[in-house]
RNA sequence: GGGUAGGUAGCGAAGCGGUCAAACGCAGCAGACUGUAAAUCUGUCGACAAUUGUCUUCGGAGGUUCGAAUCCCCCCCUACCCA
Protein backbone atom coordinates (compact mmCIF):
# COMPACT_ATOMS: atom_id res chain seq x y z
CA UNK A 1 0.00 0.00 0.00
CA UNK A 2 2.80 2.47 1.42
CA UNK A 3 5.01 2.46 -1.99
CA UNK A 4 7.12 5.77 -1.44
CA UNK A 5 10.21 5.50 -2.37
CA UNK A 6 12.64 4.51 0.06
CA UNK A 7 15.01 7.16 1.02
CA UNK A 8 18.85 5.96 1.54
CA UNK A 9 21.89 7.90 2.88
CA UNK A 10 25.43 6.48 2.55
CA UNK A 11 28.78 7.77 2.09
CA UNK A 12 32.11 7.31 3.46
CA UNK A 13 32.85 7.26 7.30
CA UNK A 14 32.25 10.67 9.19
CA UNK A 15 30.43 12.31 6.52
CA UNK A 16 27.79 12.47 8.67
CA UNK A 17 25.07 10.00 8.01
CA UNK A 18 23.52 9.52 11.00
CA UNK A 19 22.92 13.06 11.80
CA UNK A 20 21.04 13.97 8.58
CA UNK A 21 19.44 10.53 8.63
CA UNK A 22 18.33 11.49 12.33
CA UNK A 23 16.90 14.50 11.15
CA UNK A 24 14.81 13.65 8.21
CA UNK A 25 13.58 10.49 10.39
CA UNK A 26 12.34 13.32 12.73
CA UNK A 27 10.88 15.38 10.36
CA UNK A 28 8.79 12.52 9.00
CA UNK A 29 8.45 10.36 11.70
CA UNK A 30 9.98 8.10 9.97
CA UNK A 31 12.66 4.82 11.69
CA UNK A 32 16.25 4.45 10.21
CA UNK A 33 17.29 1.29 8.84
CA UNK A 34 21.19 0.93 9.71
CA UNK A 35 23.02 -0.53 7.22
CA UNK A 36 26.24 -0.80 9.39
CA UNK A 37 28.22 -3.92 9.63
CA UNK A 38 29.47 -3.46 12.77
CA UNK A 39 26.94 -1.10 14.85
CA UNK A 40 24.40 -3.96 14.85
CA UNK A 41 26.64 -5.18 17.60
CA UNK A 42 25.78 -4.34 21.76
CA UNK A 43 28.91 -4.02 23.02
CA UNK A 44 30.69 -1.97 20.48
CA UNK A 45 29.86 1.77 20.49
CA UNK A 46 32.25 4.42 20.86
CA UNK A 47 34.13 2.58 18.18
CA UNK A 48 31.79 2.40 15.52
CA UNK A 49 30.22 5.64 15.90
CA UNK A 50 27.46 4.18 16.94
CA UNK A 51 24.61 7.27 17.32
CA UNK A 52 23.64 7.92 20.97
CA UNK A 53 20.99 6.60 23.41
CA UNK A 54 19.34 9.89 23.14
CA UNK A 55 18.97 9.34 19.67
CA UNK A 56 17.85 5.81 19.53
CA UNK A 57 15.55 6.59 22.01
CA UNK A 58 13.86 9.44 19.63
CA UNK A 59 13.73 7.54 16.59
CA UNK A 60 13.88 4.06 16.26
CA UNK A 61 16.47 2.16 14.50
CA UNK A 62 16.82 -0.95 12.86
CA UNK A 63 20.02 -3.36 12.93
CA UNK A 64 21.54 -1.78 16.13
CA UNK A 65 22.40 -3.47 18.87
CA UNK A 66 20.43 -6.37 17.58
CA UNK A 67 23.11 -9.13 17.95
CA UNK A 68 26.08 -10.20 19.98
CA UNK A 69 29.43 -10.73 19.17
CA UNK A 70 30.36 -13.57 17.61
CA UNK A 71 26.87 -14.24 16.24
CA UNK A 72 27.10 -14.89 12.55
CA UNK A 73 25.34 -11.79 10.37
CA UNK A 74 26.73 -11.02 6.87
CA UNK A 75 26.12 -9.03 3.84
CA UNK A 76 23.13 -11.70 2.61
CA UNK A 77 21.65 -11.71 5.64
CA UNK A 78 21.24 -8.06 5.88
CA UNK A 79 19.77 -7.79 2.53
CA UNK A 80 17.13 -10.38 3.03
CA UNK A 81 16.45 -8.67 6.73
CA UNK A 82 16.44 -5.31 5.54
CA UNK A 83 14.23 -5.55 2.70
CA UNK A 84 11.69 -7.35 5.03
CA UNK A 85 12.14 -4.77 7.41
CA UNK A 86 11.56 -2.21 5.34
CA UNK A 87 8.71 -3.83 3.70
CA UNK A 88 6.95 -3.98 7.39
CA UNK A 89 7.89 -0.25 8.37
CA UNK A 90 5.89 0.08 5.18
CA UNK A 91 3.13 -1.63 5.99
CA UNK A 92 2.52 0.77 9.13
CA UNK A 93 2.57 3.86 6.93
CA UNK A 94 5.95 4.65 8.20
CA UNK A 95 8.51 6.27 5.97
CA UNK A 96 11.47 3.92 6.18
CA UNK A 97 14.97 5.75 5.72
CA UNK A 98 18.32 3.45 5.22
CA UNK A 99 21.51 4.81 6.36
CA UNK A 100 24.95 3.53 6.31
CA UNK A 101 28.46 2.64 4.85
CA UNK A 102 28.81 -0.99 4.69
CA UNK A 103 29.64 -1.37 0.90
CA UNK A 104 28.61 -4.83 0.41
CA UNK A 105 25.65 -4.66 2.22
CA UNK A 106 24.36 -1.43 0.35
CA UNK A 107 25.12 -3.11 -2.74
CA UNK A 108 23.17 -6.47 -1.47
CA UNK A 109 20.23 -4.30 -0.96
CA UNK A 110 19.92 -2.57 -3.44
CA UNK A 111 21.10 -4.50 -6.14
CA UNK A 112 20.45 -8.21 -5.04
CA UNK A 113 22.96 -11.09 -5.23
CA UNK A 114 23.10 -13.97 -7.42
CA UNK A 115 21.77 -17.27 -6.21
CA UNK A 116 25.22 -18.18 -4.30
CA UNK A 117 24.84 -20.49 -1.60
CA UNK A 118 25.34 -18.51 1.84
CA UNK A 119 28.82 -19.47 3.68
CA UNK A 120 29.08 -22.88 5.89
CA UNK A 121 31.24 -22.18 8.60
CA UNK A 122 32.73 -25.95 8.39
CA UNK A 123 33.55 -25.91 4.64
CA UNK A 124 35.10 -21.99 5.55
CA UNK A 125 37.10 -23.44 8.61
CA UNK A 126 38.20 -26.50 7.06
CA UNK A 127 39.34 -24.21 3.74
CA UNK A 128 41.23 -21.31 6.09
CA UNK A 129 43.03 -24.26 7.63
CA UNK A 130 43.92 -25.85 4.27
CA UNK A 131 45.19 -22.36 3.58
CA UNK A 132 47.49 -22.10 6.67
CA UNK A 133 49.03 -25.34 5.34
CA UNK A 134 49.40 -25.85 1.89
CA UNK A 135 49.43 -21.97 0.96
CA UNK A 136 48.05 -20.08 -1.10
CA UNK A 137 49.30 -21.47 -4.47
CA UNK A 138 47.89 -24.75 -3.78
CA UNK A 139 44.38 -23.38 -3.43
CA UNK A 140 44.85 -21.41 -6.11
CA UNK A 141 45.67 -24.00 -8.56
CA UNK A 142 43.07 -26.26 -7.92
CA UNK A 143 40.03 -23.32 -8.47
CA UNK A 144 42.00 -22.46 -11.86
CA UNK A 145 41.40 -26.18 -12.71
CA UNK A 146 37.68 -26.03 -11.67
CA UNK A 147 36.99 -22.05 -12.19
CA UNK A 148 39.61 -20.65 -14.55
CA UNK A 149 36.86 -17.87 -15.48
CA UNK A 150 36.85 -16.86 -11.40
CA UNK A 151 40.87 -17.74 -10.92
CA UNK A 152 41.86 -14.92 -13.72
CA UNK A 153 39.95 -12.29 -11.80
CA UNK A 154 41.94 -13.05 -8.73
CA UNK A 155 45.19 -13.38 -7.56
CA UNK A 156 47.20 -15.92 -6.66
CA UNK A 157 48.01 -14.28 -3.18
CA UNK A 158 46.29 -14.93 -0.11
CA UNK A 159 42.58 -13.72 -0.34
CA UNK A 160 39.28 -14.44 0.71
CA UNK A 161 37.84 -14.36 -2.29
CA UNK A 162 40.02 -17.24 -3.28
CA UNK A 163 38.11 -19.15 -0.12
CA UNK A 164 34.97 -18.46 -1.00
CA UNK A 165 34.91 -19.27 -4.77
CA UNK A 166 36.49 -22.61 -3.31
CA UNK A 167 33.82 -22.82 -0.44
CA UNK A 168 30.75 -22.37 -3.36
CA UNK A 169 32.41 -25.02 -5.13
CA UNK A 170 32.29 -27.24 -2.12
CA UNK A 171 28.38 -26.56 -1.09
CA UNK A 172 27.20 -26.05 -4.57
CA UNK A 173 28.50 -28.53 -6.77
CA UNK A 174 29.02 -25.93 -8.82
CA UNK A 175 31.06 -22.63 -9.76
CA UNK A 176 30.57 -18.94 -9.02
CA UNK A 177 30.88 -18.42 -12.50
CA UNK A 178 27.93 -20.89 -14.01
CA UNK A 179 25.75 -19.26 -10.64
CA UNK A 180 26.62 -15.66 -11.35
CA UNK A 181 24.69 -16.16 -14.85
CA UNK A 182 21.82 -15.90 -13.33
CA UNK A 183 22.27 -11.88 -12.82
CA UNK A 184 21.82 -10.71 -9.66
CA UNK A 185 18.49 -8.97 -8.82
CA UNK A 186 16.69 -7.72 -5.33
CA UNK A 187 14.20 -9.72 -4.00
CA UNK A 188 11.77 -7.24 -3.70
CA UNK A 189 10.07 -4.14 -5.46
CA UNK A 190 11.62 -1.57 -3.20
CA UNK A 191 11.90 1.71 -4.41
CA UNK A 192 15.01 3.81 -3.60
CA UNK A 193 16.10 6.97 -3.87
CA UNK A 194 20.48 6.45 -3.39
CA UNK A 195 21.85 9.67 -2.01
CA UNK A 196 25.35 9.68 -1.08
CA UNK A 197 27.70 12.37 1.15
CA UNK A 198 30.60 14.11 0.00
CA UNK A 199 32.82 16.71 0.73
CA UNK A 200 36.29 17.36 -0.49
CA UNK A 201 39.06 14.54 0.74
CA UNK A 202 40.77 16.79 2.68
CA UNK A 203 38.02 17.85 4.79
CA UNK A 204 36.59 14.78 5.19
CA UNK A 205 40.32 13.07 6.52
CA UNK A 206 40.38 15.93 9.12
CA UNK A 207 36.63 14.92 10.30
CA UNK A 208 38.17 11.80 10.59
CA UNK A 209 41.01 12.81 12.28
CA UNK A 210 39.09 14.95 14.42
CA UNK A 211 36.81 12.13 15.39
CA UNK A 212 39.21 9.62 16.67
CA UNK A 213 40.38 12.07 19.34
CA UNK A 214 36.52 12.39 20.61
CA UNK A 215 36.90 8.59 20.33
CA UNK A 216 39.61 8.13 22.64
CA UNK A 217 38.11 11.34 24.73
CA UNK A 218 34.70 9.53 25.34
CA UNK A 219 36.46 6.02 26.22
CA UNK A 220 37.45 4.00 23.55
CA UNK A 221 40.35 2.59 25.06
CA UNK A 222 38.08 1.72 28.56
CA UNK A 223 35.42 -0.54 25.88
CA UNK A 224 38.21 -1.85 23.91
CA UNK A 225 39.83 -2.98 27.12
CA UNK A 226 36.55 -4.98 28.48
CA UNK A 227 36.05 -6.63 24.86
CA UNK A 228 39.72 -7.40 24.97
CA UNK A 229 39.37 -9.07 28.19
CA UNK A 230 35.91 -10.42 27.83
CA UNK A 231 36.59 -12.03 23.88
CA UNK A 232 40.80 -12.70 24.80
CA UNK A 233 39.76 -16.72 23.47
CA UNK A 234 38.38 -15.74 20.11
CA UNK A 235 40.62 -12.88 19.47
CA UNK A 236 43.44 -15.58 19.89
CA UNK A 237 41.48 -17.58 17.53
CA UNK A 238 41.29 -15.00 14.88
CA UNK A 239 37.87 -16.16 14.48
CA UNK A 240 35.25 -13.40 14.92
CA UNK A 241 35.10 -10.67 11.99
CA UNK A 242 33.07 -8.16 14.82
CA UNK A 243 36.30 -7.86 16.44
CA UNK A 244 38.65 -7.15 13.43
CA UNK A 245 37.30 -3.61 13.15
CA UNK A 246 39.18 -0.22 12.80
CA UNK A 247 39.81 1.23 16.32
CA UNK A 248 39.53 -1.86 18.05
CA UNK A 249 41.97 -4.07 16.96
CA UNK A 250 44.92 -1.44 16.87
CA UNK A 251 44.08 -1.06 20.67
CA UNK A 252 44.27 -4.58 21.38
CA UNK A 253 47.34 -5.02 19.30
CA UNK A 254 48.64 -1.98 22.15
CA UNK A 255 47.56 -4.14 24.98
CA UNK A 256 49.24 -7.37 23.85
CA UNK A 257 52.21 -4.86 23.82
CA UNK A 258 53.28 -4.41 20.12
CA UNK A 259 52.84 -1.13 20.21
CA UNK A 260 52.27 2.14 22.49
CA UNK A 261 49.16 3.99 22.86
CA UNK A 262 50.05 6.79 20.11
CA UNK A 263 50.90 4.91 17.44
CA UNK A 264 47.77 2.73 17.95
CA UNK A 265 45.83 5.66 17.90
CA UNK A 266 47.39 7.10 15.14
CA UNK A 267 46.65 4.06 13.30
CA UNK A 268 43.12 4.30 14.35
CA UNK A 269 43.04 7.39 12.43
CA UNK A 270 45.00 6.56 9.64
CA UNK A 271 42.87 2.80 9.08
CA UNK A 272 39.64 4.51 9.14
CA UNK A 273 40.69 7.33 6.41
CA UNK A 274 41.56 4.00 4.14
CA UNK A 275 38.53 2.91 4.51
CA UNK A 276 37.22 5.76 3.98
CA UNK A 277 38.63 5.83 0.33
CA UNK A 278 37.53 2.23 0.00
CA UNK A 279 33.89 3.21 0.16
CA UNK A 280 34.27 5.82 -1.89
CA UNK A 281 35.48 3.29 -4.81
CA UNK A 282 33.28 1.14 -4.35
CA UNK A 283 30.08 3.45 -3.86
CA UNK A 284 31.43 5.44 -6.97
CA UNK A 285 32.03 2.47 -8.97
CA UNK A 286 29.19 0.12 -8.61
CA UNK A 287 26.56 1.89 -7.28
CA UNK A 288 23.79 4.89 -8.60
CA UNK A 289 24.60 7.46 -6.71
CA UNK A 290 23.14 10.71 -6.34
CA UNK A 291 25.66 12.85 -4.57
CA UNK A 292 25.02 15.84 -2.79
CA UNK A 293 27.49 17.91 -0.63
CA UNK A 294 27.79 16.90 2.71
CA UNK A 295 26.22 19.63 5.47
CA UNK A 296 29.16 20.69 7.54
CA UNK A 297 26.78 22.43 10.10
CA UNK A 298 23.02 22.48 12.27
CA UNK A 299 21.27 24.61 9.32
CA UNK A 300 23.00 22.81 6.48
CA UNK A 301 21.81 19.47 8.29
CA UNK A 302 18.31 21.17 8.60
CA UNK A 303 17.84 22.53 5.08
CA UNK A 304 19.27 19.44 3.46
CA UNK A 305 17.06 17.26 5.86
CA UNK A 306 13.90 19.55 4.44
CA UNK A 307 14.99 19.08 0.87
CA UNK A 308 15.18 15.57 1.04
CA UNK A 309 12.11 15.28 2.64
CA UNK A 310 9.62 16.42 -0.16
CA UNK A 311 11.41 13.79 -2.04
CA UNK A 312 10.09 11.26 -0.29
CA UNK A 313 6.56 11.93 0.75
C1' G B 1 86.45 20.68 23.86
C1' G B 2 87.23 15.11 22.62
C1' G B 3 84.99 10.54 20.68
C1' U B 4 81.50 7.50 18.08
C1' A B 5 77.33 6.72 14.89
C1' G B 6 74.55 9.14 11.41
C1' G B 7 72.35 12.76 7.68
C1' U B 8 69.01 9.01 1.16
C1' A B 9 62.60 10.80 -2.31
C1' G B 10 56.28 13.13 2.30
C1' C B 11 57.99 9.71 6.58
C1' G B 12 60.77 5.25 8.10
C1' A B 13 64.70 2.54 5.94
C1' A B 14 68.22 -0.29 2.29
C1' G B 15 72.09 0.75 -1.05
C1' C B 16 78.30 1.85 -0.08
C1' G B 17 82.25 3.16 -7.68
C1' G B 18 78.78 1.71 -13.18
C1' U B 19 73.09 -2.76 -14.16
C1' C B 20 70.41 3.88 -9.21
C1' A B 21 65.27 7.92 -10.18
C1' A B 22 67.60 4.72 -6.18
C1' A B 23 65.20 -2.00 -2.84
C1' C B 24 61.50 -2.40 0.92
C1' G B 25 57.58 -0.62 4.42
C1' C B 26 54.10 3.35 5.53
C1' A B 27 51.34 7.49 3.97
C1' G B 28 49.24 9.45 -0.70
C1' C B 29 46.66 8.41 -5.39
C1' A B 30 43.88 4.91 -8.41
C1' G B 31 41.47 0.22 -8.69
C1' A B 32 39.10 -4.76 -7.64
C1' C B 33 35.21 -6.77 -4.90
C1' U B 34 28.21 -11.07 -5.70
C1' G B 35 26.84 -13.86 1.84
C1' U B 36 33.58 -12.36 7.26
C1' A B 37 33.00 -6.28 3.54
C1' A B 38 35.30 -1.22 9.21
C1' A B 39 37.00 -7.50 5.72
C1' U B 40 40.28 -9.19 1.73
C1' C B 41 43.32 -7.97 -2.34
C1' U B 42 45.84 -5.20 -6.77
C1' G B 43 48.29 -1.23 -9.36
C1' U B 44 50.89 3.34 -9.00
C1' C B 45 54.07 6.32 -6.38
C1' G B 46 60.94 12.56 -8.08
C1' A B 47 59.44 16.21 -12.04
C1' C B 48 58.03 16.72 -16.89
C1' A B 49 56.90 14.69 -21.63
C1' A B 50 53.22 10.40 -20.25
C1' U B 51 55.66 3.42 -25.36
C1' U B 52 61.47 3.00 -25.59
C1' G B 53 62.24 9.70 -23.53
C1' U B 54 64.27 14.20 -21.08
C1' C B 55 65.52 16.85 -16.65
C1' U B 56 66.78 17.74 -11.41
C1' U B 57 68.02 14.42 -6.83
C1' C B 58 70.80 10.93 -2.09
C1' G B 59 72.94 17.50 4.29
C1' G B 60 76.30 21.84 1.78
C1' A B 61 80.66 23.24 -1.08
C1' G B 62 84.98 21.37 -3.53
C1' G B 63 88.00 17.21 -5.42
C1' U B 64 89.48 12.07 -7.44
C1' U B 65 87.51 9.11 -11.60
C1' C B 66 85.63 7.69 -18.31
C1' G B 67 81.78 7.30 -14.41
C1' A B 68 80.00 8.87 -7.36
C1' A B 69 74.32 8.27 -3.19
C1' U B 70 78.70 5.18 -2.91
C1' C B 71 86.07 7.25 -2.49
C1' C B 72 88.98 11.95 -0.44
C1' C B 73 88.93 17.00 1.84
C1' C B 74 86.50 21.04 4.28
C1' C B 75 81.98 22.84 6.37
C1' C B 76 76.91 22.50 8.55
C1' C B 77 73.43 19.70 11.32
C1' U B 78 71.51 15.32 14.56
C1' A B 79 71.99 11.44 18.31
C1' C B 80 74.64 9.13 22.01
C1' C B 81 79.10 8.79 25.00
C1' C B 82 83.46 11.09 27.53
C1' A B 83 84.90 15.76 29.41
Amino acid sequence: MNNKPVLVILGPTASGKSDLAFRVALMTGGEIVSADSRQIFRGMDIGTAKPPSTMLEAVRHHFIDEKEIGEPFSAGDFATRAAERIKEIQERGVPAIVAGGSTLYLEGLLKGFSALPPSDPEVRTRLMHELEQKGAETLFRRLESIDPEQARTLDPSKSQRLVRSLEIIEIAGTTVTALQQSPAAPSHDIDFIVTGLDMPRALLYDRINRRTAGMVRAGLVEEARRLHERYRRELAEGAVNALATVGYRELFDCFEGNMDMETSVALISQHTRNYAKRQLTFFKNRLNVVWLDSPLNESGIAELAEQLCCRIS
